[in-house]
DNA sequence: CGTATTTGACCCGCGC
DNA sequence: GCGCGGGTCAAATACG
């Protein structure tokens, strides 16, 4: 009898696992790339079936440790389950990487769209020359290549080259994308396009409004000035923020000619070892591994945002719902905020690691403390309302090295300005989360779970920017010494030490 | 000399 | 309509 539970549960188990095997198998990634389409659909259904299995080994493991007890076979039983754990967790450990390779395999594939929509809107921009189809300025701001066509790269690159004569009355090309973004904000419909759906071109108009503005926070500690996220930046301006001694600085991404994101780095007034990043926007070029977590985070997010405000905002903004979903365990915090003015995501990573979470082994896997009682507002956002607040991982407990850090990065020019004592860990941990793949592919994932729960098809299609169509302009500008300059990829230190 | 940063001016949205 | 604050521009300046 007890022999017989044992077997059956091993055959469950076994079963299982060959399923997971089969579905996890090595080749998944690389085979899913071939199909961009089938690609995403076919890891989902894999992460599902994966997970479903998972949950049937679980369970068998379960049943046997319930009823072994006073069994006489319970030492030969403990070992058959040890062993099933172990399995079980390099099964975990699989899953998460099929999970990381469907997440890097999503940014491929928004690069893939990317460079294809810009092959799309030159082709549009060629017949409009051709007097074929006139599509007013304005409506090739608004719509969905809004980012890309924005008369700001000109002006953008106008520090390099001669401005064109203000020939529009003095209105800076800036002008037209500030009123454009207000437009935004109401997320008006475009004016009729002769062969485009009203409808739908509706819906994309709103998720590109909202994708282009959402934003994602970064609190860390750091003495530097600005923390290394393996882009390139250049700062724009600074500004005296109302209630804040400390100077707001604006940098733009010249990674690529015209990168529509920026970001703004602020100093906490409370605390000023703390720095605020604050990220807006999609990068319309691909990135280097290091520079994938903030996009991919940002990309994540607005999604996730998008799902729930488009729909349903109680049901996506409902932690019990995230927490069982991905955020099982966690410390310190994410704030997702679908508040006005943007949404925001807010990662903060300035809370120190209590030991148990030092202690706990690190599966490469993502591990999000998220707490149900985590409701009220744990750190100060600007938004206070409508807000889901995230207890969130050890990321903030990452101990590295500085030298991990420096061999991390080794070119962007913000780190010229790095304190000579690159010891400073916080800093180095800072860099590593924003820089670490893993954690882009663990936030991300998690989010996406939650949108292919909700809404299958959002997820992928709102990593879709459109904004580089028709983006012509100062493609040979200044960029080119920046944009050559070799982020360091291998960042595979990280997640090994993880 | 080319590139990046600084900084005062400007524009816009918003609240009153 | 006006003032305020946020965001951006672009000339001046600094830097390598």
């Amino acid at each position: 009898m007890e022999v017989n539970e044992v077997d059956f549960f091993s055959a469950e188990r076994r079963k299982a696992v060959g399923r997971v095997e089969a579905d996890l198998g090595p080749k998944v990634p690389s085979s899913c790339i071939k199909k961009e389409d089938l690609t995403i659909a076919g890891l989902n259904l894999l992460i599902g079936n994966a997970r479903s299995d998972l949950s049937t080994v679980d369970d068998a493991v379960l049943q046997a440790d319930d009823r072994k007890e006073s069994k006489s076979e319970l030492a030969a039983m403990r070992d058959e389950l040890a062993r099933v754990k172990e399995e079980n967790q390099k099964l975990r450990e699989m899953l998460n990487q099929a999970i990381s390779n469907y997440n890097a395999l999503q940014m491929h594939l928004t690069a893939l769209r990317q460079q294809h929509d810009v092959v799309d809107g030159r082709v549009e921009a060629k017949n409009d020359e051709h007097g074929e189809v006139l599509v007013p300025r304005q409506f090739m701001d608004l719509g969905p290549a809004g980012d890309a066509d924005e008369p700001s790269h000109s002006s953008t690159a106008t520090r390099d080259r001669p401005s064109p004569p203000p020939d529009n009355g003095g209105v800076r090309s800036m002008d037209s994308e500030r009123r454009k973004r207000s437009t935004d904000k109401e997320i008006v419909p475009p004016p009729d396009h002769p062969n485009s759906n009203r409808e739908e071109s509706s819906t994309e108009q709103a998720h590109e409004a909202i994708m282009r503005k959402a934003r994602v926070s970064v609190r860390a500690r750091s003495d530097a000035p600005m923390i290394a996220d393996g882009c390139q930046w250049r700062k724009y301006g600074q500004k005296m923020a109302k209630g804040n001694p400390c100077p707001r600085a604006y940098y733009r991404c010249t990674m690529a000619a015209g990168c529509p994101v920026r970001k703004q780095v602020q100093r906490c007034a409370d605390d000023r070892s703390i720095l605020t990043t604050t990220y807006e926007g999609t990068h319309n070029h691909p990135l280097p591994p290091a520079a994938m977590a903030m996009a991919s985070t940002t990309s994540a997010a607005v999604s996730m945002l998008l799902s729930g405000s488009m729909s349903s905002p109680e049901g996506l903004m409902n932690p019990s719902f995230m927490a069982r979903t991905v955020l099982p365990f966690s410390s310190s915090m994410a704030t997702i905020s679908a508040s006005a003015p943007f949404p925001t995501v807010m990662l903060d990573l300035t809370h120190r690691p209590d030991a148990t979470q030092l202690q706990r082994p690190a599966p490469a896997q993502f591990q999000f403390p998220f707490p149900a009682a985590a409701a009220a507002g744990y750190f100060p956002v600007p938004n206070a309302s409508g807000q889901t607040h995230i207890n969130q991982s050890r990321f903030s407990g990452l101990q590295l090295s500085a030298a991990m850090e420096a061999s991390e990065f080794p070119h962007p020019k913000e780190h010229a300005a790095l304190p000579p004592s690159l010891a400073d860990t916080v800093t180095a941990a800072t860099a590593a989360i924003t820089a670490d793949p893993n954690f882009t592919a663990a936030l991300a994932a998690a989010i996406s779970s939650i949108i292919n729960g909700n809404h299958p098809a959002t997820a992928s299609d709102n990593h879709d920017n459109r904004s580089t169509a028709s983006r012509t302009i100062n493609e040979d500008d200044n960029n080119a010494t920046t944009s050559s300059k070799d982020i360091n990829p291998s960042n595979t230190n990280f997640t090994a030490t993880k």
